[in-house]
DNA sequence: GTCTATATCGGGATAGAC
DNA sequence: GTCTATCCCGATATAGAC
């Protein structure tokens, strides 16, 4: 009985401070960083701002622990697709579904923390580990376009040692960092899904041109896709 | 004399307000606009909080000017592109050197108003009047670039009747919108021309798979010119 | 761990004298 | 038009009881 009220203290410590991680973020997402205070967290949760200073140190522990949370994503999810680039070239599938699939999670993961996107300056300004980090995230989603482009590339017979076409590596890389912003400004009424998914065609779209052969079969169903999502 | 101290009086006023708006809008830009309070702006002017209330009814009236100060000028820059292409076809120019011209002053009057851009749905949270305009900037920023598109894909024999390739408005329009904030985080060091530079001819490389004949050979050059800036 | 109460601080805004 | 003084409020943060 003992032992048991002492796990469940225990478990009850690390959901608690999980709760509030959880609840700040959906919160920023939905209000805007800036507009949430520490007491809306608090009140969100049916939880006394006091209590709330107990987990976390107020609002600047919470954004830093936010941003390592989507750090560690963005690095497990974008690192893969750069230090073993062999390790995904699975026989069973064309490096274009393999593209497809990775940047489908990659945004997935980033509109969990949107709130992130939308203004990041601010929060650049304000945590000089935020600012770092961010740079740091977009190097690496810079990286892994440009294993993305490359593998697109050579799979339709693109010479590897020369230069890709000039801008292409910049272009998917701002499509990957302010997609959900962009998209959010045209379309504000459209769902996540539909979001990310335009993204994703959108992030593919810049290789099109330099793609020919089986793969273009692949991305002209993309296309089609895309025409039917877009107009109604 | 008293015509010339009423003149003068009146040209004080007029003169104290547009250096308001003016100092205000370096510092939004130098400090990142949420952490620069009223008492900055009237510091920095050597001035009174109190007659800083006087000339604008705080800091919403001050965006709000701003805003329509920036409304104003891309509407004049990007207006005269859609509504009457045909009067800047200047024969002596081609459709690039004009896209070129164009990209480069709208790109340069956005960095006035760098701040806006770096956290844009701030801004638009807090005033819903920025929040419409701002979408209409982005609805007219893509009118624009579909412009632009048509005029240099027909230039180089593409049927006008044809859809444009997929992707290619947004990919012009997404980075007509995020490009200084972009270049900032991967090149925090680089003067503001450069990155004004760089913006273009990243605009203008979208369209370059579907160019060829006399206009490539502008590319050509406009492609060294960025090779040469980009690695020192 | 959680609560209530309270202290503190900074920015927004106004009043009234000059 | 401009200044000084002051008020107001909301958000952060802490103290101490339960």
């Amino acid at each position: 009985m003992r032992a048991a009220r002492g796990n469940r203290d225990f478990s009850d410590l690390v959901k608690t401070a999980e709760r509030i991680l959880d609840t700040a973020r959906q919160l920023f997402n939905a209000e805007g960083e800036r507009n949430v205070t520490a007491s809306d967290i608090a009140v969100e949760l049916d939880m006394s701002p006091g209590n709330l200073y107990y987990h976390f140190k107020g609002k600047d522990s919470i954004h830093l622990a936010l941003f390592s949370q989507l750090q560690r994503n963005l690095v497990s999810s974008l690192g893969t697709s750069i230090t073993s680039p062999d390790l995904l070239a699975d026989p069973d599938e064309t490096p274009l579904q393999r593209s497809w699939l990775l940047l489908t999670v990659v945004l997935e993961q980033m509109l969990d923390y949107r709130y992130l996107y939308e203004n990041p300056s601010d929060l650049m300004h304000r945590y000089p580990e935020i600012d770092r980090g961010f740079r740091r995230l977009v190097k690496l989603k810079r990286a892994a376009c440009e294993a993305i482009a490359y593998a697109l590339l050579e799979s339709e017979g693109f010479d590897p040692r020369q230069q890709p076409p000039g801008g292409l590596i910049d272009a998917m890389t701002l499509a990957l960092t302010y997609w959900l912003s962009y998209d959010q400004l045209i379309h504000p009424e459209d769902r996540n899904e539909v979001i990310v998914h335009r993204g994703v065609l959108q992030l593919l779209s810049f290789c099109a041109p330099y793609l020919g052969g089986e793969s273009a079969a692949f991305y002209q169903d993309c296309e089609r896709l895309y025409g039917l999502m877009v107009k109604p």
